[in-house]
This record gives C-alpha cells, sequence and structure tokens, in this order.
DNA sequence: ACCCAGGAAATTC
DNA sequence: GAATTTCATGGG
C-alpha cells in the first residue's frame, strides 16, 4: 500500500477545511483520520503535527493532492491580509485558521452545488453518497468515483428517483448533457474573465448566480469569488455592513470560507 | 402540523 | 420588472 507524505505543513487542518461545507464527499473516522475519494482515487488523510500523510495516494499522483489541498499557497501571509481589512474578518480567520480552499473536480462542484440549493448539508452529503453508488465506477473497497458527465447525460431526470433529489433530478442531467456536448466547457471556463464564466455556467437550468460563484471557487479554484448564500448575506449586513465583496481583493474566497464557517458555528449571533 | 435548508424557476402583480 | 410562490425531501 502507497503513501504520500508532505512535510512542513502550515495553516492546515483536516477537520476545517473538510467540513466547512465546501465539499460533501470526506467523511471522519473513528481514529481521527478523513476518508475520501478525489479524482477517482480513494485516500485517507492523516495530519501528525506539520506532516499530512496520505494513504493510499501514489507518488506519482503528489502534484496533484498538493494541488487538491492547495498547498503551495502561503495561507498565513492571506489571512495576515484579510485580517487587516476588518476586526470581524480577524475574528473570523482566527476562529478556524486551518480552512484552505480545495480543488475539487470541477464537474463534481458543479453538480454537488446544484445538489446544494435549498437544502441542507446532512442531506446534500447523502445524496451525493446515492449519486456515486448508482453512477460512479467502483474502485474498490465499496468507494465509488465521481459520476462523469457522458454517464450521467445518458440519463433521464426521473432515472435519479433513488438519490431523491427531488426537484433537482432535472437540473442534475440539464448540466450533465451540456458538459456531455461541450456546450458548457469547463476547462476553458477556468480561464475566462469572472464575468463571462459565471454567465456560461448559468446557461445551465438550475445554476443561477451563487450556484455559478460556488462552482469558480470550489471546483475552478476562482479565488476571486464570493458565493453570497443565506449565511453570507445575514453575515454581511451584521458583521460587514456597507463592504462589498470585491473590498477582500484577490483573496475574496478564502475570506468568503472563514466567514461562512464562523457564522454557521456561531448561528445564535445572525437571527 | 409547521418550518427551514449554502437557490432558482415559474408565476403573479 | 420586481415581488411572491413553488419546487422534493428530510429533520427538528
Amino acid at each position: 500500500m502507497s503513501m504520500i507524505i508532505f512535510e512542513h505543513i502550515r495553516d492546515f487542518d483536516l477537520g476545517e477545511t473538510l467540513s466547512c461545507g465546501q465539499s460533501f464527499r470526506w467523511r471522519r473516522q473513528g481514529d481521527g483520520s478523513f476518508a475520501g475519494v478525489v479524482y477517482g482515487r480513494r485516500v485517507t488523510a492523516v495530519l501528525d503535527g506539520d506532516r499530512l500523510l496520505l494513504d493510499g495516494a501514489d507518488e506519482e499522483d503528489r502534484a496533484l493532492w498538493e494541488a487538491y489541498f492547495d498547498l503551495a499557497l502561503d495561507y498565513g501571509a492571506v489571512k495576515e491580509r484579510l485580517s487587516a481589512l476588518h476586526p470581524e474578518m480577524a475574528a473570523a480567520a482566527h476562529y478556524a485558521p486551518g480552512i484552505r480552499i480545495l480543488r475539487q473536480e470541477p464537474f463534481e462542484a458543479l453538480i454537488t452545488f446544484i445538489i446544494s440549493q435549498n437544502n441542507n448539508i446532512k442531506r446534500i452529503e447523502g445524496i451525493v453518497d446515492r449519486l456515486c453508488e448508482h453512477f460512479g465506477e467502483p474502485i474498490g473497497g465499496g468507494a465509488y468515483a465521481f459520476p462523469t458527465a457522458s454517464r450521467l447525460a445518458a440519463l433521464e431526470p426521473d432515472d435519479l428517483m433513488p438519490i431523491r433529489a427531488g426537484f433537482r433530478h432535472r437540473y442534475i442531467i440539464d448540466a450533465a448533457r451540456k458538459v456531455d456536448a461541450g456546450e458548457v466547457d469547463l476547462e476553458a471556463i477556468r480561464t475566462l474573465p469572472y464575468d463571462e464564466a459565471r454567465r456560461s455556467l448559468m446557461t445551465i437550468t438550475g445554476v443561477g448566480v451563487k450556484v455559478a460563484d460556488c462552482v469558480l471557487l470550489y471546483g475552478l479554484h476562482r479565488l476571486e469569488g464570493f458565493p453570497l448564500d443565506v449565511w453570507m448575506k445575514r453575515a454581511m449586513t451584521t458583521l460587514f455592513d456597507g463592504m462589498d465583496p470585491s473590498d477582500f481583493g484577490e483573496y475574496a474566497g478564502i475570506a468568503q470560507q472563514y466567514i461562512f464557517h464562523y457564522a454557521r458555528m456561531h448561528d445564535a449571533l445572525f437571527r
């Protein structure tokens, strides 16, 4: 069994990063490690001091995992810059200083955030699990890859009944078909100007401004993205009145993740 | 029974 | 055009 080790890791916490609402396929194990499937590979992640251990990962995929956990970006420096903007920003970053923005599979980010609309995180995870079990490739150990666009594109909305995603079924199928046909080119969107990228994603039924921003931030690593969901809108009026997403600069998306998690963990403050 | 959930589409005013 | 309702499903 293979394993990769990353040394001298800072500003990183697996629990904070994998349980802050940006991804839906990681599970905390009884021993405190996290099991997940990424890019069709099943791994178990453990942070031992300043060493990140990825059990089940291959050495030839080192660059992929470094990118996935965004290990090349100095989050300490980012936090300093953001914290200087506003005292509440500093408080949010201090609350969960180990959050990083993952580079998820773009198609997975698209589908999971379509599923996220008018939904809660617990149920989103269940729907995503069932989607993978029913339509993803088995990769051993009872694990499944995230379904491909072409597999889902061949289905009809009613074929998704077993995953119990309700009115989102037709949104998922429309997204898969547009991606499969190249009508929405996720890799081309990666380098488009932000507004054009957003407009292209919004040609999919069921993708509005907020879901498009999530796909850009979590799937295409556009760190200027600033998804405004109900929690973020509350936080902006309560804590950052008068501030605009663009005021957070090129790392606005990272600021957003600190704030989102902080708001959700302090819901009494935002009612 | 009622309300809400990391929204967006459909309908109504 | 802006405001309101509806859309499945599950948990509190």
